[in-house]
DNA sequence: CTTTACATGTAATCCGTTACATGATTAG
DNA sequence: CTAATCATGTAACGGATTACATGTAAAG
């Protein structure tokens, strides 16, 4: 369903679109949020427009088709948005990553985490850049708010990672493993 | 992928486990970063000890199963954790939500923002508790830095869902959707 | 003419969710 | 005896990825 409605959101803020435009809106706006490829895509438009969601308006020189969206595509998007209900379907590698580091050895952790933190940065950049030189959608502000999240988001993994990493090489430079972070008595525990 | 290396995570972390136990620490621990059910669990749980990466060491008492893992599990694990590759997979329904919110009006989109903040506020509010009595890791940090970045990314989401609820509701009392924030002069940007 | 970008699709496979199905053990 | 919890599984379906497949138009 979250793929019907992404399309349905960015032909609204950015007007009647073809599949493929879509296909790199998705990647320069949503990808922070969601991602679909084009063989994905392309399929879910024709349902669309076998449910009425979308309309082809135009159809342009090498087979393109420009889709419109409809009242009942709008009331549909609309409908997802005001539909409450905590349905958080999160998924990220990122932070999974992240849950298993302890695993390895601090100074081994501590290496990836610095790495991962040097992506982030990069990528921050890339935001903050798109965010300068932000493309002209329909709705003015449409993006922004997600962009200013996705700056926000990163910024925040990137300092995680910067301040567990070093967390890791004082525990690394203490010695061990598995010494807690107060050498002084080695209290017994089973 | 992801699945598999979260349950050597799980059992790395946590010693033999059986799947109903997996299930449970899925839920308890990793689920701010990846969710699997245990419909999920139980068939890759098979496809890991017939590739070796656990064994079957115990049954229990009502067709009880506890896995442990072996040492190619753990050089599974260890390799997923070392190879690199940007593979950022992310997916956020609540981010796809923020992004979609413009296409609301205003003040139903504030309405919306407030109503996010508060479940996030609730959420925090969990993760705090859990992280204030945590249960006993063998591995006696594991899961505390992904607790932090979890209790990060809600307070995240919690200020950014307030703070842009603050601007889109200025926006409605402002009057209308389309006006841009300065409404002194017109700036012309092409 | 050749390369690059535009443009759309399908098929095989895998990952994930929901629902169905079963039964043992423990606590009251 | 009954309900709750423990414990494992399968089947059907839908969502997502990768690879395959095709062809047009524009730019050099």
């Amino acid at each position: 369903m979250s793929l019907r409605i992404a399309l349905l959101g960015l032909l609204t803020a950015a007007g009647p679109a073809s599949g493929y435009d879509l296909t790199k809106l998705f990647e320069s706006s949503i990808s922070n949020a969601w991602q679909a490829r084009h063989s994905q895509i392309y399929p879910e438009l024709n349902k669309m427009a076998a449910d009425g969601l979308v309309t082809v308006e135009e159809e342009g020189p090498r087979g393109r088709k420009t889709y419109t969206i409809t009242e009942e595509g709008s009331a549909e998007l609309r409908a997802w948005l005001l539909a409450k209900g905590p349905s958080r379907l999160y998924r990220s590698e990122g932070a999974l990553r992240a849950f298993l580091l302890p695993t390895l050895e601090p100074h081994e952790a501590a290496a990836l985490l610095r790495t991962e933190a040097e992506a982030y940065s990069l990528r921050l950049a890339e935001l903050e850049a798109i965010c300068a030189a932000k493309s002209a959608w329909r709705e003015p502000r449409f993006g922004e708010y997600a962009l200013d999240l996705g700056i926000r988001q990163t910024r925040l993994m990137r300092d995680w990672a910067e301040e567990t990493a070093a967390v890791m090489e004082k525990a690394a430079a203490a010695g061990e493993k598995d010494s807690p972070p107060n050498a002084e008595s080695s209290g017994g525990e089973g």
